[in-house]
DNA sequence: GTCTATACACCGATAGAC
DNA sequence: GTCTATCGGTGTATAGAC
């Protein structure tokens, strides 16, 4: 009762410095680079010494694994946004998956590297965390489903797009449109080569 | 005479050292990973101590310049091996080059994350290194140009296809070809977008 | 002229006092 | 739960041996 009601509050206490300890590493990986974030660094920050950080996650990968859960939670939750519009035709639909997830990725350099690419080296993610970016891709596929697209190699196709034209607009035109101006056109040509309708 | 003749045995040795240190790196990349490559591990690889790999490389990042040079040379040769292939059809040729530029990428990891992908967080290369980019991306557009595919948009998305396709592959599928068998698929639906001619 | 020995500043991580 | 002290490792700089 009292006990339970104090071990609540000890937890709120708790999660919440690992709250504010994962906010302050996304603040230094935002505007120093992912790969730049130091214990040191995050915890000056936050008002500790490095070793402190170890009462709050077990390693500092366990803290990268943390944020790479933050941003797939963040991801599923717009993709599943998606995946509730009411469809117009499935040609739009599709453009809409793709729009949707290209401009997450854009949109945070720092943060489509820890959740798509091996920029830190040691960095497995948890399979806890691992399958919130498993979700996230089943949701995908469903939408894509519901649009008639349900061949394993045409989903396989439709993430590659996806991928080759983050990855050239984040390399070659950080900030820019140079790809983002080239999606509709691609999933357009993907689904000219599905065969889906013409609208 | 005599000065020069022993000058220039000089010179080559100093070259084959250099080459033997590049080897040494390219190794330790290779079968532990671009990043685990550390001066006092090449240092002993060739019989040194890590501070003598100064007289040779002004730094480590000018080690990782060469080998971003190394790397580009050997697919420029690649790709203007292809270059000079007799042309079949548009249609065939666009799908060699992007064959050719896919497999190179494809088979050596450390490789294309040097050449590629920010892997390696403080390393910008040299212009002179940069050059060789884009001297092979130069002989790459010459061949599409061939093919009558002039547009600068046309180009970009065909960079952005096998880039995609070769991310994928290496990140979720290394070693096997889930996405190396869309390849042909992707470039003929490339080919159709443009409004090439079927064969 | 080349290389070695030594040192520095920084990193992630651990041990133990309070 | 946070601290100080410290460890082994890194890239890098430099003085000095040969």
């Amino acid at each position: 009762m009292l006990a339970d009601a104090k071990r609540d509050r000890v937890g709120e206490r708790r999660s919440a410095t690992r709250r504010e300890i994962l906010d302050a590493a996304w603040a230094i990986a935002r505007d120093s680079g992912l790969a730049q974030v130091t214990l040191r660094d995050v915890a000056e920050r936050v008002g500790m010494r490095a070793p402190s950080l170890y009462r709050h996650f077990e390693s500092k990968n366990a803290m990268y694994d943390a944020m790479f859960a933050d941003s797939w939670i963040a991801c599923l939750e717009v993709m599943t946004e998606v995946s509730r519009t009411p469809p117009t035709s499935a040609r739009a639909t599709i453009k809409l998956y793709a729009r949707t997830f290209f401009d997450f990725a854009v949109a945070d350099l720092a943060r489509h590297q820890l959740m798509n690419q091996r920029t830190i080296v040691g960095f497995e993610p948890s399979a806890e965390s691992y399958a919130v970016a498993v979700a996230t891709l089943d949701t995908v596929r469903a939408g894509l489903a519901a649009c008639g697209v349900t061949e394993p190699e045409d989903v396989d196709l439709f993430v590659a797009l996806a991928g080759g034209l983050i990855d050239a607009q984040l390399a070659n035109d950080p900030g820019g449109d140079r790809w983002s101006r080239l999606l509709d056109r691609t999933y357009d040509m993907f689904a000219d080569n599905i065969g889906l309708p013409t609208p």
